[in-house]
RNA sequence: GGCGGGGUGGCCAAGUGGUAAGGCAGAGGACUGCAAAUCCUUUAUCACGGGUUCGAUUCCCGUCCCCGCCUCCA
């Protein structure tokens, strides 16, 4: 069994292979730092992440690129708008998707190309097109010519005069065909510029990736990913860019992620319902996040609403619960992997059929329910039980974190680290409960266990005692 | 108008030419003083109309509806 992958170039599922045995080259599209992230570039991020994660769980040696739009007409509005210059703003931003990004358990990239550092780049790749009569300068600015490149329109499936439509397009005047798109833009007065051949300017948004995706990764890489939005005309001219001017193949696969939506409606700025990825993180947490994430398979769209992440929440906690309880019954006892293999197996096939996520969470969820039908044998002290359950326990980590970085053993440390210091408390509370049942008054005991239960502490009460911990889940989620 | 995705049980969501995973919610049961956690049981003629086929939810055609992209966007 192997990877297979959906290439939205080709317009089917096909076996992946990568361009050198045992590698991966992988460019995703990052953030023009202009603004926080939002809970939409969270899905593309974790989508890529757990693509990422899984081709290094079965082997891969990955090497992830994501760029970082450090210069742009938006980051240069906004500069403006706080009269800062726009390497502050760029800076700022960079640094808050980073941080968000770590929140959100996403690896780093390996490399993380800036566009301002890679003008000369940019500029070989300007001129080789130039050189070919692909391009063309013209007031400062240079535009792609876009008719000279057959393949164009080949990954958004667009033929070039169905596009003849959109008139409306800014800065015209200098070109040729409406088509065309600016690779270099000429530098207004005020505006941040670099020199070049063509006069001082900037870089287009499009040229950038062509670039740096060709330096780091080479010609050819394996997989370039970012999202549906972006295929056209963004990717589409990242393509006409570097194989018009090499003649070769820029990227082998082409993997999109859908929208997050709000309701029925997208989500977007203009209709003012966007939002940030901290503030998700904030009301959720990670895991049941990351959760909800993986809920659809990562073409389709998915819907933010509350009742969706509760659902998210509620399906992590069943993991963690598990674990907890499951580590407590098996002690030291030797773990037995071979009652794990048959869902790791699951997992897998599920994983390599186009990294179908929801059908992975529900090997999990077969997996956990497995383990939770072992518990009270494991818990009576029986070895084959404790074996068993404790190979189930390392397998959820090794497969819910390691590869789908669900944080479920964040989230019991963390829970841990308040049980910790709740615990004086907790215990003296549990002493007066622990009273009051005995003196049969069950509406103190019950008041008690009310109050801890709305501290998020979850009281339980075995044959063999009581038994308390911290909920992994936020208040919100609870 | 052009391109693309989708309509599966109350909700979410997989999937297959031979009558449909998993989760959430609900109901019933076991356990409990009551709960919690867990387990067991339980709920679908797969938008509509044709066609192909021994047989279609799955393939083809048409219809209706929803969504995205076509301008910056993960």
């Amino acid at each position: 069994m192997a990877l297979s992958l959906y290439d939205t170039l080709t317009r089917e599922e096909r076996p992946f292979e990568p361009r050198d045995a045992g590698k991966v080259a992988m460019y995703v599209c990052g953030p023009t730092v202009q603004g926080d992230a939002h809970i939409g570039h969270g899905r593309a991020a974790v989508v890529f992440d757990v693509l990422r994660r899984y081709l290094s769980w079965t082997g891969y040696e990955v090497t992830a690129v994501q760029n970082v739009t450090d210069i742009d007409d938006k980051i240069i509005l906004r500069a403006r708008r706080e009269q800062r210059d726009p390497a502050v703003i760029a800076t700022r931003y960079t640094r808050a998707w980073n941080r968000t990004m770590d929140a959100l358990g996403v690896l780093p990239p390996d490399v993380q190309p800036l566009a301002t550092g890679h003008l000369i780049e940019m500029q070989d790749l300007i001129q080789r097109l130039i050189d070919q009569d692909k391009a063309y300068a013209a007031g400062g600015d240079v535009f792609f010519r876009v008719r000279t490149f057959e393949g164009y329109g080949k990954l958004s499936r667009r033929r070039i005069d169905d596009m003849q439509q959109g008139e409306d397009i800014v800065d015209a005047d200098h070109k040729e065909d409406p088509l065309d798109f600016a690779m270099w833009k000429s530098a207004k007065p005020g505006e941040p510029a670099w020199a070049s051949p063509w006069g001082p300017g900037r870089p287009g948004w499009h040229i950038e990736c062509s670039a740096m995706a060709a330096k780091h990764l080479g010609h050819g890489f394996d997989i370039h990913g970012g999202g549906l939005d972006l295929v056209f005309p963004h990717h589409e001219n990242e393509i006409a860019q570097h194989e018009a001017a090499h003649g070769d193949t820029f990227a082998r696969f082409w993997v999109h992620n859908g929208m997050v939506q709000m309701g029925t409606e997208k989500m977007s700025k203009s209709v003012g319902n966007v939002v940030p990825l901290e503030q998700a993180l904030a009301d959720w947490g990670v895991g049941p996040l990351r959760v909800w994430y993986l809920s659809a398979q990562h073409r389709t769209p998915l819907t933010f609403d509350t009742e969706r992440l509760r659902d998210a929440t509620t399906v992590h906690q069943r993991f963690t619960t598990f674990l907890r309880s499951a580590r407590r019954a098996a002690g030291e006892v030797e773990p037995d992997t071979e009652v794990a293999a048959p869902h790791i197996a699951a997992f897998r096939a599920a994983m390599d059929a186009d990294l179908n996520a929801p059908v992975a969470v529900a090997a999990l969820h077969e997996l956990v329910g497995a383990g939770n039908e072992l518990l009270p044998a494991a818990e009576r002290g029986e070895q084959a039980a404790q074996a068993a359950v404790a190979a189930l326990a390392d397998a959820l980590i090794e497969l819910g974190d390691e590869v789908l970085g669900l944080h479920l053993e964040e989230a019991l440390t963390d829970a841990a680290g308040l049980e910790q210091q709740l615990a004086a408390l907790v215990e003296s509370l549990l002493e007066q409960r622990a009273a009051a049942r005995e003196a049969k008054d069950f509406a103190t005991a019950d008041a008690i266990r009310d109050q801890l239960a709305a501290a998020g502490v979850t009281v339980e009460d075995r044959r063999d005692g009581v038994r308390w911990y911290v909920s992994t889940a936020s208040p919100a989620g609870r």
